[in-house]
Formats: C-alpha cells, sequence, structure tokens
DNA sequence: CTAAAAATCCGACTGCGGTCGGTTTTTGTT
DNA sequence: AACAAAAACCGACCGCAGTCGGATTTTTAG
C-alpha cells in the first residue's frame, strides 16, 4: 500500500509545473519547447506526456491555478452590497487584467477556453462553469435586491453579461482598445444599455428619470 | 511590360488555392500538409511560402472566399423591412451555419478571427469591420422605423449583438448546445433581453403588453 | 526474500511547419 | 541577340510537438 509512488507523482507532476511556470514566464510559451522544459524539470520529455497530454494542457494547468488565485482574491474584495453594475465590471476588469497581463499568454488562454478542442472541453466547460456560477451568485442578490428582473432565467442573463466580456476581450486583441480605461469606458456603456434595453420607450425616459433623481440626490 | 509573370503568378496561387480547397475539404485542414499541398498544387514547398506567410494564412484566404460569398448571398435573401429581431436572428444563424459547416474549419475561423495573432490583425479586423457594417445598416433601419433607441451609438448597439453571437459560437464550441434550434433558441431570448432590457420596471410590463397585443391580434 | 506485475520513465524517432541558399525564368536595356 | 538585374522557384534542412518500444523502478504477493 501506501503512497510513495502516489508522492513522488504528485512531486514530478509539481517539478513540471515549476519548470512551466519559470520558462513560461522567462520565454513565453511560444519559445519554450517541451524538451526545455523536461530538462529544467529533471525529467525525460515523455514523462510530461505522461503527466498532459499536450504542451497547451500544460498551459491550461498552469493558468487554472491561476485562476484560482484570481477568484478568491477576487471573492475577498468584491463588495456583494455595491450596486450590480459596478460589481460587473469590477469582476470584468479583474479577469481582463488578469488575461491580458502577458498578451500571448492571454491569447492562448482565451482561445483554448473559448473555442476548445475536443481534448481541453472539459477544462474549457469547467473553468467558464465557475465563472457562470460567479455571476449567478452576483445576479441573484441582486435579483433580490430588486436590481434585476425576476421574470427571466439566470443563466441566460449570465450569459447576456458573459457576452460583453467576450466582446471586451476579442476587440482587444483586434487591437481596438489600446488602454484598460478604454475597455473599462466600453463595458460600462454596454452594461447601461443592457440594464435600460435597446428598444424605444424604456430606457430613455428611465435614464431621464435616474439622471433628475440623481441631481437631486447629490 | 506586359504581365506574363504577373500572370504566371496569379495562375500559381489560384493553383494553390485549388489545391487547397480540394485538400481541406476532402481530409480537413489539421490532416493536409503544407507538402501534400504543394504537391497536389504542382509547385514547390517554399513557393507556397511566397505566398502565403502561414499555413493559417492559406485557410483565412479560403475562407475570405466564402464569406463573400455567404455576404452577398445573404444581402440577396434578406427582407430589410423585417422586423428588426428577426432580420438578426437571420443574419446570425446564417453566418452560424456557415462557420460550422464544417465543426473543425470554424473553430480555427473563430480563433483565428476573434483572438487573432500579431500577423492576421489585419485580415481579422477587415472581416469583422463588414460584419459590423453589415449590422450597421440593418440597425440603422431599424433605428429610422423606431425600433430602436436613437439616443444609442450605432457601434455599441452592434458590439451589443455582435457579442450575442459570440456567445453561442463559443457554447457550440464548448458543447453546451447540440442543435441548431437551441442556439437559435438561446439568440432569440437574448435578442428579446436586450431589447426590453434587463433592469425591472421596463421589459415586464412591455412583454405582457405585447402578449396581449399579440392574443387580441389572432 | 524474491519474482513477477504494474507503474513510471526515457531518448531515439516521425512527420510537421517553416526557412535558407542556390537555381531557373522573366524582364528591361543595350 | 546578349546580358544583368529582379522575380519566382525549389528541395534540403532546422527545430518543434508528440509517439514508441523498451529499460528502470516501485508495488504486490507468495
Amino acid at each position: 500500500m501506501s503512497g510513495l509512488r502516489a508522492i513522488k507523482k504528485r512531486k514530478t507532476r509539481r517539478a513540471i509545473m515549476d519548470a512551466a511556470i519559470k520558462l513560461f514566464s522567462e520565454k513565453g510559451f511560444e519559445n519554450t519547447s517541451v524538451h526545455q522544459l523536461a530538462k529544467e524539470a529533471g525529467v525525460g520529455k515523455s514523462t510530461i506526456y505522461g503527466y498532459f497530454q499536450s504542451k497547451n494542457e500544460i498551459f491550461l494547468a498552469f493558468c487554472e491555478d491561476q485562476v484560482d488565485f484570481v477568484f478568491t482574491d477576487l471573492a475577498e474584495k468584491r463588495d456583494p452590497d455595491a450596486p450590480l453594475q459596478k460589481q460587473l465590471l469590477t469582476l470584468f476588469m479583474a479577469q481582463f487584467r488578469y488575461v491580458t497581463k502577458n498578451f500571448n499568454f492571454g491569447r492562448i488562454l482565451a482561445r483554448e477556453m473559448v473555442f476548445p478542442k475536443e481534448l481541453t472541453i472539459e477544462k474549457s466547460k469547467d473553468l467558464s462553469e465557475r465563472y457562470l456560477s460567479a455571476l449567478g451568485e452576483i445576479l441573484t442578490k441582486a435579483m433580490s435586491r430588486g436590481e434585476l428582473r425576476d421574470d427571466l432565467e439566470l443563466l441566460y442573463i449570465s450569459g447576456h453579461f458573459y457576452a460583453f466580456y467576450l466582446l471586451v476581450l476579442s476587440a482587444w486583441y483586434e487591437r481596438r482598445f489600446q488602454s484598460e480605461q478604454e475597455i473599462e469606458h466600453a463595458l460600462q456603456k454596454l452594461l447601461r444599455q443592457a440594464m435600460e434595453g435597446l428598444a424605444p420607450g424604456n430606457g430613455q425616459q428611465d435614464m431621464k428619470k435616474r439622471e433628475i433623481l440623481c441631481t437631486q440626490k447629490s
């Protein structure tokens, strides 16, 4: 019995991951070969393929760790009673900052998460599921506070907002935006549109009303 | 002077494209090597790299042709006076059907268009620009018919809708949807939400009103 | 303690995308 | 027609991701 083997296995995995973190950070994903990774980790090349199915998967494992970190970090910081739009903005911007800390990393991650290959569908689903549930939590609260219509399915509201995130991320990689501020501004506009609706009759008066309210308050 | 050279050049390019269309269609993108492409086209391997920067670029050129076709095809079919939601649905579904005719083709195209690499940013922008302008046209008309608020920037409305398309495409590649019908249904819901707004007070009554209207009519 | 079964590891090997140096074909000039 | 510059072309070559068969280590069981 016992886990002598299991311990070693975990140790090897750890070594590979550490090597990945080090080399990917130093030289980027594209410029790091699996051979180098193996050398750095002190194992043979195919050993790596015993732990991961592909080079991309190593990268995804690395990301998963980081995403965990971002989520817990976010969970601490966020204010669950702030206005919905503000909370969403915080969430999206945090995610965006993380994903695009390194331009190329972000692209690989985004590609693999948003349009996954068969092999990585599971991981991709996992992550976006987590993301959606985090979103869902925020939305449920907002709904109970009366900030959201209660006659809609939660999933579709989550989707609605998540779609905006995808949009700005894509725009970022098409270099339509050059700065974080622009991203934030665009997100704000989109969120507002989504809340108010695009059909005439709702939003326009609403906006006016709110502006008046705001003015009166201040 | 004269174009003996130019003619040959065009012919060679054509030969490569034809080979690409044939082999990609027969065996898929991943299972076709550049070497095979060269043999089929009757040229040397590096000749291909004189015409295209990478294997992906060959693929994108192939797509560009097809996208042209889809757009003109769509321009003929579409009814510019139909209700906005219906027009959008038609546009998105046509695009979706085309992109996902071949599962793997679609993924490569989507990845390259939505999160392009430096090399393909220009092509990507071109295409999405075209897409957005097609959208814009529909939206302007709808706005002048009073179906859309006129106090919003066109670009952001386009973005709002385009985001939905990205969302369902992503969901498709995550295998959240199994059929075209599900996609269509999801899009419908999202479009409706976007029009009515997510904040309480607008949509709910509106929906009721419309339901009553519909019932009375029928 | 030992032998066989199972898990783990390894580096030589394959086929790929992409590059490089040199060769052939076309063009403009005399 | 002669020829040099430029464009187009080629296949041998490189480093890469990923595979394979066998070597090595660990676990299990008698």
